[in-house]
DNA sequence: GTACAATAGTTGTATATACAAATGTATGTG
DNA sequence: CACATACATTTGTATATACAACTATTGTAC
C-alpha cells in the first residue's frame, strides 16, 4: 500500500510538473530554481557572519571604492537586486559597525558611506568562503560550458 | 565636467563590476540577474490581478489536481521556492475567494485545498498573459539555444 | 531673492519570508 | 489503553522588501 502510494506520487510529479512544459516555461522555471538553489547555498555560508547576500554584496562594493566614500544612489546602482530601501540595509551594516555614514560636505542631501576596518576584516574572512562556494556551485560544468551558459544568459536579457 | 564625471562612472562600472570576474562569479551573477529580471516582469503582469508569483503558481498547481483536493505539504513540494508558510499564502488565496479549505475527513491533521470557480476563471484570464510573457522573455534565443540553456542549468544543479 | 521643480534620503505602512515554538491529531509500543 | 513519538498545520516573532508619502537640500527661472 505504501509503495503504491509512493509510486502514484512520483508518477503525479512527473505528469504534473515535468511534462507538458514548453521550452520557454522550462527555461523560466530552471532559471528560478538555479537562482534559489544558489541563493540558499550563499545564505547558509553567510549566516554565521550575520550577513544577508545583499549586505555582503554592498560591503564588497564599498571595499571596491578603496577608501573613497560612496553615496546611497551609487550603491544602489551596483546592487544585485535594486531593492528599495538601501537606507535600512545600510542601517543594519552600521549597527554591526561594518560601515560608517557621514553627510557629504559639498551636497548635504547626500550621504557618504565608508567601510570600516571591522568591515574589511570581516570581508577578509568571508571572501574565501564565498569564492569556494562559487567554485563549488559551478563544479559540474567545464570552462567551456560555463562560458556557453554565460553567453546564453547574457543573450537572453539583451535585445 | 558632467561628461567627465559620467565617463569616470562608466569606467568605474566596467572596472568594478564587469572586469575581474571569474567564470564562477560571472555565472552566479548572471543567473541572479536573469532570475530577478524575469521575476520583475512576471510581477508586473500579475499585479493587476493581485497575485504574487507564488500565489499564481499555487493556483496552477491546484487546477492541475482536476477537482481533487490537495493538502499543504503536497502543495509545498510543488512550489517554485519552498517558502515556509504555505498556510498564510493559502490564507490570502482564501481571502480572495480563489480557493476553499476543508479539513480532511480521513486524517484530520490534514487540510484539503480546492480551487474555486472564481480561481479557475481568474487563471483563464491570467494564463495567456503569462504564456505571452514567457515567450517574450525567451524570444532572443532560438529553440536550440533554449534547449542548450536548459541542459546546462540542469547539469549545473545535478551532480 | 522668491518660487518652483528636481534631487537624495528617510520614514511609515503593508505585505512577504524565515525560523522556531505551539497546537492538535494520529500511530506504534508495551 | 497510557505513553511517547511522529506528523500536519498554525501561530508568534523577527527581519526583509515594496511602495508611497514625507523632509530637507539644491538648482533654476524669473
Amino acid at each position: 500500500m505504501y509503495i503504491q502510494l509512493l509510486y502514484m506520487k512520483e508518477l503525479n510529479d512527473i505528469l504534473k510538473t515535468k511534462a507538458n512544459l514548453s521550452l520557454p516555461q522550462a527555461t523560466v522555471i530552471n532559471i528560478f530554481h538555479s537562482s534559489i538553489w544558489i541563493k540558499d547555498d550563499f545564505l547558509l555560508q553567510l549566516k554565521p557572519y550575520d550577513l544577508s547576500l545583499e549586505q555582503f554584496n554592498v560591503l564588497r562594493i564599498l571595499r571596491g571604492q578603496k577608501g573613497n566614500a560612496i553615496n546611497l544612489q551609487d550603491i544602489q546602482e551596483r546592487m544585485i537586486s535594486k531593492m528599495s530601501n538601501t537606507t535600512r540595509l545600510v542601517d543594519k551594516l552600521i549597527k554591526k559597525k561594518f560601515v560608517k555614514r557621514t553627510i557629504c560636505k559639498t551636497n548635504r542631501r547626500k550621504v557618504e558611506i565608508l567601510i570600516t576596518d571591522l568591515g574589511l576584516e570581516t570581508l577578509e574572512i568571508v571572501d574565501p568562503i564565498i569564492d569556494e562556494t562559487e567554485k563549488n556551485i559551478t563544479k559540474n560544468l567545464t570552462q567551456e560550458e560555463l562560458t556557453q551558459l554565460n553567453t546564453l544568459l547574457i543573450k537572453l536579457k539583451n535585445k
